[in-house]
DNA sequence: GGCAATGAGTTCCAACATGCAACCCTCTCG
DNA sequence: CGAGAGGGTTGCATGTTGGAACTCATTGCC
């Protein structure tokens, strides 16, 4: 049976989960982040099967986070650049870094430090409120359908 | 082929997508978030197929995102509560619903909106620096390798 | 001119993973 | 006593992966 599509779902995270809640699409997305851009360079970097690597930039230009752009026309060659929409993942992976960091690491340290050019200093990502500024911590936040939410489903 | 495992990567990103790079994992928790704790309140909210929901559960127990707990000795029942560990995954999915929010909502507006109790307000989600307290861009962030890489692998 | 190399993919196939439905087990309640 | 509720397994037909091999157009090199 095919993998349950959670695009439509009425919520944002479940539509988010349905691009960026894969394995690949992630991976690929951070090495987009870090300059990767053709085809054999992330099959170098990642290891990614030739087929699959197709299948997924296939569907990361599809959706809008790549875009390709054809950098030599005879014979025709393009790489994959990050459009608006797929840089502003990075975000969401620099705390998936944060998280690991904190979590996910062994008493030889984290093996990738940010170094956030703006201000001069290694970072970590923090998630924020808009409003206040303060850290989330999911006890603090309620959920309550929007406006594009539909009948009874799925809260 | 079994699917590539990216859990010993020497790359933060890479782990988190090792345990968060899924699908029904992302979901479970995003329930988990919202207060959902037994089997088959998971299952009526979100249509996943008992085994499936069972070997994820399962896993994130393993991981220690959840942990079981016995609400009732006789008939053994337990519920499926959310650890340290599993709820700061928050951050990130509310990051991902803020990115949900901004690219993936139609004009009928979000389904979803997040109230902030601790200052009163609707929010969504923004990645800082935690140095300088700035909304992170992919252009102003530049990774290194850090005390737990290794040789020459993937960085 | 011939030949290997480069970049970007397809095609094929066997090993896994998913989803659905059906079954199981243990208590409790009416 | 029979019917639920709660929490799972098991079986099976599809789907999805990953690896290796193959394609194809063009260019650099001798």
């Amino acid at each position: 049976m095919r993998r349950t599509d959670t695009a439509d779902w009425p919520c944002t995270i479940a539509r988010s989960v349905s691009v960026l809640g894969d394995h690949w699409n992630l991976l690929l997305l951070r090495q987009a982040c870090l300059g990767t851009r053709r085809f054999d360079d992330f099959q170098a970097v990642l290891g990614t099967g030739r087929n699959i690597l197709s299948q997924r930039l296939g569907r990361l230009v599809e959706e809008g986070l790549l875009r390709k752009v054809e950098y030599q026309p005879n014979p025709p060659r393009h790489e994959y650049r990050l459009t608006d929409k797929g840089r502003e993942v990075y975000p969401i992976l620099a705390a998936m870094a944060a998280w690991g960091e904190r979590w996910l690491t062994g008493p030889e340290g984290t093996p990738l430090i940010l170094h956030h050019t703006a201000c001069g200093h290694d970072m970590h990502a923090v998630v924020v409120c808009s409003e206040c500024d303060q850290p989330i911590d999911v006890r603090e936040v309620r959920a309550a359908p929007g406006p594009g939410f539909p009948g009874g489903e799925t809260p």
